[in-house]
DNA sequence: TATTGTTATACTCTATAACTATA
DNA sequence: TATAGTTATAGAGTATAACAATA
């Protein structure tokens, strides 16, 4: 028999393993890669240093630099000086980094809603509140 | 105001996004990567074709030959033909494989414990629902 | 001295196209 | 002819170590 742990961790990964498979078909179709829309939805509410873009995305520092420089060729991130620390690099969305990520975001509710479309409410809220209870 | 299959997908996003840097933290210390424990996760309990492995994991059947080459470097894979279609290789955990992602699941585990413990009854109750409703 | 972002390096993940063996 | 896995190739993600600029 599983503890209440174990279950949990089960469903999360399945989730994850889910939503990987989802963000890999809808990046493979936009000609960009899964990490990239993270970052962009990681963008989306978000400035954040390149130390806190590594910290939110699980990866090391050393990798924000390259993805920053590969979304920034293709005009969709620009980098921003911190004036009141010259150390400090930040990065945002431009407008049509904005706009493509609306369009991104379109596709992935898409796909969300024929894989979990059919959930009950208590389910939904379970989700809602996963996320919810973490930022306050 | 946002729909509720908006509502969804952000919930989703984020639980990916995080459940991602477990792993990424997890792996690390294991001395793997993300997706080679995503890898011997779909193991424990299936032992599919690598085509089926390929879209369990989102990506290329291409893929999926270096992967297991180099689980299977490790000792924690083996590779096993199909006697019906000798076309159709398979892949299983091997013992060490089996008890090293006993390991790595409760470390895993810990680290839901950790960011998601303070969970109500309900909410997992019905995360662990998510998935097993689909199965049918 | 400590911190932030960068560069160099090596390995892994990823998709596309072409290939071999089997059906 | 079609399918399963492989190989070759190129680009992207990843961590470690060393570095320059700033604090």
């Amino acid at each position: 028999m599983e503890s209440a742990v174990d279950e949990l961790t089960r469903a999360l990964m399945e989730v994850h393993r889910e939503m990987r498979a989802i963000l890999g078909t809808v990046a493979r179709g936009a000609g960009l890669t899964a990490q990239q829309i993270e970052m962009l939805c990681v963008l989306e509410n978000r400035h954040p240093s390149f130390g806190e873009l590594a910290e939110l995305l699980g990866c090391d520092k050393t990798n924000i630099t390259g993805m920053a420089d590969r979304l920034a060729r293709r005009g969709l991130v620009a980098r921003q000086h911190d004036p009141r620390d010259r150390r400090v690099t930040r990065l945002q969305l431009t407008d049509h980094g904005r706009s493509f990520g609306t369009t991104l975001k379109r596709s992935v509710a898409a796909a969300v809603a024929e894989r979990y479309g059919d959930l009950r409410a208590p389910e939904r809220a379970a989700l809602a509140a996963l996320t919810q209870a973490r930022q306050g």
